[in-house]
DNA sequence: GTCCGATTTAAACGGTCGTTTGAATCATAC
DNA sequence: GTATGATTCAAACGACCGTTTAAATCGGAC
């Protein structure tokens, strides 16, 4: 099994690297299942099987894949809210803060990594809709902690707002943001989706994404739905489906 | 070539909706690479020829599977339109409306289709996710003139507001509800996403997305963007206020 | 009954997949 | 120089894929 070692070629991260990125564009264009690792190494212009030498199998590798860029992009998120709690000494974050913090730090680190880090934006809002089970644990165990400490903050920032109310539009707020990343090219064969040029996307799209994330954040609250309030145990006797 | 015929067993039928109801599942479960007709067949109990005898191809499979549900889909959508426009008489509709007569009308007519509607919801926003090119040019046929109509009640209904603007927002609305359909089980494993029931979701998604996304629709516009080059709509400059 | 087209079935085809193997190559330490 | 361990390489393995074939089966029309 191959382990890393300390004498290590100059060609030996260069090789890895090559792999990495090849396989980012690759999963990012056909996704886990259609992309190939011959396609991938081919890309990287090194032998089939360094991918499996250096990486050990292609869901190791796709693994790897996300942590290189997820685990900085979510401590650089950590980061900046410890910061702004800091600063607030406190206080309540405003939401356009706690907003910006999330999704604002999502964007401004893919364009610091210029195009491979679009590429990793979309390969992430792809991912994120592919309910694999390994895809799922590597999510969850990186995402996790995230999403807890921002929660929290949103819940201290809008305690007026019930929290199953607050959940909901953060879901929703995912949504919107890893969709429109990941489904520009998409959508813009359905129709003449009359948006500027293809390479500036990313740097219009913050202010317009913020302006409409906190817009929907902020929204009134929905009429009284069928559910009296937020009971946590609405569900009495029915069952939940779960798949084999 | 199999042409359908007008003798047609009465199993006939039966085997087709089999095939494309289990054809349904596996691709929501597994991605459209990630499904394989053995699986498909297997789950449906016929024959692994079958599903090349009723459809031909794969691909084929799964353009009919889309088809099957999303005409009628698109098809309803364009008659609340045009029955709303036909009441208004000539004036503009409220946003609300257009919101609802394109996103209710999709949850809705997947709860009335019960839990394979929910299914086909789910197909929908993971398949959007997917860049594939013969993917994209089934959806572009069946939803661009949906969306162009839906973009011009939008323009004339909000008047006031870039179109660049409008066309944005929209895509983030659909974002919202592909990924709040589509991600749901997988964000559920990231954090314990303490909404309801899973059962139950589809009723309560209702009002809460409508809220939501209404509130970003109208949100405040964001402030003057680095370059307003393709931009040839007014009031470039500054932001305006919303209107209630 | 026979006939015939529609459907189902078992079996196979060629191809690609992820993965493994074992020898060749390279850089370095001695 | 040789020895050593890390890396690359060509080649193969078995499994699964989408698809096809040709025979078997079925259901009415006559």
């Amino acid at each position: 099994m191959g382990a890393t070692s300390q004498t290590a070629t100059a060609d030996n991260r260069d090789t890895r690297e090559r792999i990495l990125d090849a396989a980012e564009a690759v999963f990012m264009a056909c996704g886990y299942d259609g992309a190939s690792m011959r396609q991938i190494t081919g890309d990287a212009g090194v032998n089939l099987a360094a991918g499996h030498y250096h990486f050990g199998s292609k869901e190791d590798l796709f693994k790897t894949v996300l942590y290189r860029r997820l685990r900085l992009l979510n401590q650089e998120r950590l980061r900046v809210l410890d910061e702004l709690e800091s600063k607030a000494d406190g206080a309540p974050l405003k939401p356009s803060q706690i907003v910006d913090a999330f999704f604002g730090t999502l964007l401004r680190t893919a364009i610091a990594h210029g195009p491979r880090g679009r590429t990793f934006l979309r390969l992430i809002g792809r991912t994120l809709t592919e309910p694999s089970e390994f895809i799922a644990t590597v999510l969850s165990k990186e995402f996790a902690p995230v999403l807890e400490r921002y929660k929290a903050a949103l819940f201290r920032a809008l305690p007026e707002v019930p929290r199953e109310e607050i959940v909901w539009r953060f879901h929703f707020m995912l949504g919107a943001t890893s969709y429109a990343i990941a489904g520009v090219d998409t959508l813009r064969l359905v129709t003449d989706w009359q948006t500027g040029a293809v390479d500036d996307d990313l740097d219009q799209l913050l202010p317009r994404l913020m302006s409409f994330l906190l817009g929907g954040l902020r929204a009134p609250l929905p009429a009284a739905t069928a559910a009296p309030s937020t009971s946590p145990t609405r569900g009495n006797g029915r069952n939940r489906r779960k798949k084999p």
